[in-house]
DNA sequence: GCCGTTTTCGGCCCGACTGTTTTCAGTCG
């Protein structure tokens, strides 16, 4: 079965080789708009399942039959038709910085290149030598270009990719004067992993702000220089780029730059509608030639007649509909959190010490938090026993008077492969918060995994399920289940889900946190930290909440102390 | 190929940078 990514990665290997086969401009457009679409839409299976597909926007009679055959078949006979033209690899050479589709086209059609290897093999035969429009700084570029591909990694985590734009941005305040200097695009979107990481800054020097950061010591190499935008590459092939305007275009020039680029595409097209011309320089009125610029977002949106959409809806899904009719609420934020549920500490494999992670919690303005560390279970080594946990509940007690925080008693316990817990209910009902984590036996089968968690749901102890899918960026996809049977079962028992911060997961992801919330599910948004300095994961959290749309009142730990344990007080009075 | 607050047909976002082209196509975001 392939994934949402699946489907939309075939979806633009369709767009892309039917722009190589000479389609029309807007007949390929139409698969990159479908293939964006997919990527922000529930799991597609269920979608198709339930013929609910083609209710997706940019997904007709033909993309949506093509997806219908993805989902089912993992192929389709319009792929499978565009092969038989065009070798796979040919993406190879597609992927190489500076060869796009006529290129690519052009070295398979006349010289046979077919893939990254057959372009090496020209290039260092001198075969290309010689052709009209193919100069030698356009060869150098590819084999540059060439280096990059094979060194480069894959999408970068959102975490480790805000770390160096915040690195780029100190390296950029130290150069010529500026006025703002804001990371956009994919980061402020709050994407999960990156492909690159833009830049928006005004000031008067902009060649001198251009020039001071194309010269970064970190920059590998610079993709391209102008009067006001550059591109560099780091290491290991991330890009950031930098763009500079004045600053009375500063709205107009963050909107543009954060994207996302379906989202920028589908309110230009209504803005043209209204004979407006929209572009980071402002919002040209075509019938009086007046130009609005905007000192910052809202007076872009508003100027266009809607609602300022926050940069974590930019999806082009049908945030610009909502926004026209007012109908975006205000989203959770990381200062609307009281608390935090899920963190570790020396007790079990934390890397600091109990007083030090009661202190950090206090030190980021808590009114209460959770110390949450493992259950000890069959095959762990180390973790909490009930011993363990009366012992860590008296210091705790002491720490909380001295920093001024309530610390509430908590375990993650691991969820059974039947869906029981490892603790008996009489040790879960001496913890104020219990989070119920899958750990262990993750390659049971969909209906094991479903019948699992709806069982830890429907313990009356269980406050919180932890990271709910188990995907993990570095190595694990996460375990299926039947996601409607979960979230109603989670609603049903008042039983909290999990968006958990730690840079390696970020589960639940947006699209499923989305979903859930129609449910009715109540949410936790946590760090999952393991040392103090990944407490701030929380935001993380809160970024991907503001993904699927959450609201204050969705999340359990942006209610005050006394509805927190209301709500866990229901449960286990209900049960 | 998709879509509709003028439209079920006739439209479809916008601009910066590069290379070698004497006027702009290709690529990228």
């Amino acid at each position: 079965m392939l994934s949402n990514t699946q489907v939309a990665q075939k979806l633009l290997e369709i767009r892309t080789l039917m722009e190589m086969a000479g389609e029309s401009f807007y007949k390929y457009m139409a698969y990159e708009k479908a293939a964006a679409s997919v990527e922000n839409a529930p799991p597609l299976a269920d979608l198709v399942a339930a013929d609910e597909h083609l209710k997706l926007p940019g997904v007709g009679k033909s993309i949506g039959s093509v997806i219908e055959q993805l989902v089912r078949t993992g192929s389709a006979d319009q792929l499978d038709a565009l092969h038989e033209r065009f070798p796979p690899s040919l993406l190879e050479v597609l992927g190489v910085s500076g060869i796009g589709t006529k290129t690519a086209a052009t070295l398979f059609a006349e010289y046979g290149i077919a893939s990254l290897a057959d372009l090496e093999t020209a290039i260092a035969a001198g075969a290309l030598a010689g052709v009209p429009r193919l100069g030698n700084k356009t060869i150098e570029n590819w084999r540059r270009g060439i280096l990059a591909y094979k060194g480069r990694q894959r999408r970068t985590p959102l975490p480790a990719a805000l770390a160096i734009a915040r690195e780029a941005m100190t390296y950029v305040r130290e150069g010529p004067p500026l006025e703002r200097l804001e990371f956009a695009g994919s980061l402020r979107r709050a994407e999960v992993t990156v492909g690159d990481i833009d830049l928006v800054c005004t000031s008067h020097h902009a060649a001198d702000v251009v020039a001071h950061f194309a010269a970064w010591p970190r920059a590998e190499a610079v993709l391209a220089e102008g009067p006001t935008k550059a591109s560099i590459w780091l290491p290991g092939g991330l890009q950031i780029d930098l763009r500079v305007l004045p600053d009375h275009l500063y709205g107009n020039l963050l909107q543009h730059f954060t994207g996302s680029r379906e989202h920028n595409i589908k309110l230009r097209e209504q803005a043209v509608r209204a004979n407006l011309r929209v572009s980071e320089n402002g919002i040209l009125n075509l019938e009086t030639g007046e130009v609005v610029t905007c000192a910052d977002e809202a007076g872009v949106y508003a100027t266009l007649g809607m609602q300022l959409i926050p940069p974590e809806l930019r999806s082009g899904l049908d945030e610009i509909e909502l926004a026209r009719s007012g109908l975006i609420p205000p989203l959770v934020e990381t200062a609307d959190i009281r608390g935090d549920f899920h963190m570790h500490t020396t007790w079990s494999d934390g890397d600091d010490t109990l007083e030090a992670m009661i202190a950090a919690a206090a030190a980021r303005g808590y009114e209460y938090h959770a110390i949450s560390d493992h259950s000890q279970g069959r095959a762990r080594r180390y973790g909490m026993t009930p011993a363990l946990l009366r012992e860590q509940r008296g210091l705790a007690d002491e720490f909380d008077t001295r920093y001024g925080i309530r610390t509430l008693c908590a375990s993650e316990v691991d969820i059974l492969p039947d869906g029981s817990l490892d603790f008996e209910d009489s040790v879960l009902a001496q913890l104020e918060v219990v989070i119920a984590s899958v750990h262990i036996a993750t390659r049971q089968s969909r209906e094991e995994m479903t019948a699992r968690l709806i069982r830890a749901c429907e313990n009356r102890y269980v406050t919180i399920i932890g990271h709910p899918t188990g995907r993990r960026f570095d190595h694990s996809s996460g375990y299926e289940f039947d996601y409607d049977a979960v979230f109603a079962a989670a609603a049903r028992t008042g039983t909290a889900l999990e968006i958990d911060g730690q840079a390696a997961r970020l589960d639940l992801p947006a699209p499923l946190a989305r979903k859930a919330k129609s449910f009715g599910v109540t949410f936790a948004l946590d760090s999952d930290a393991h040392r103090t300095g990944d407490l701030a994961a929380v935001e993380f959290a809160v970024g991907q909440a503001r993904r699927a749309g959450l609201v204050k009142s969705d999340v359990l730990n942006a209610r005050p102390l006394d509805e927190v344990l209301a709500f866990i007080a229901r449960k286990r009075e209900a049960a």
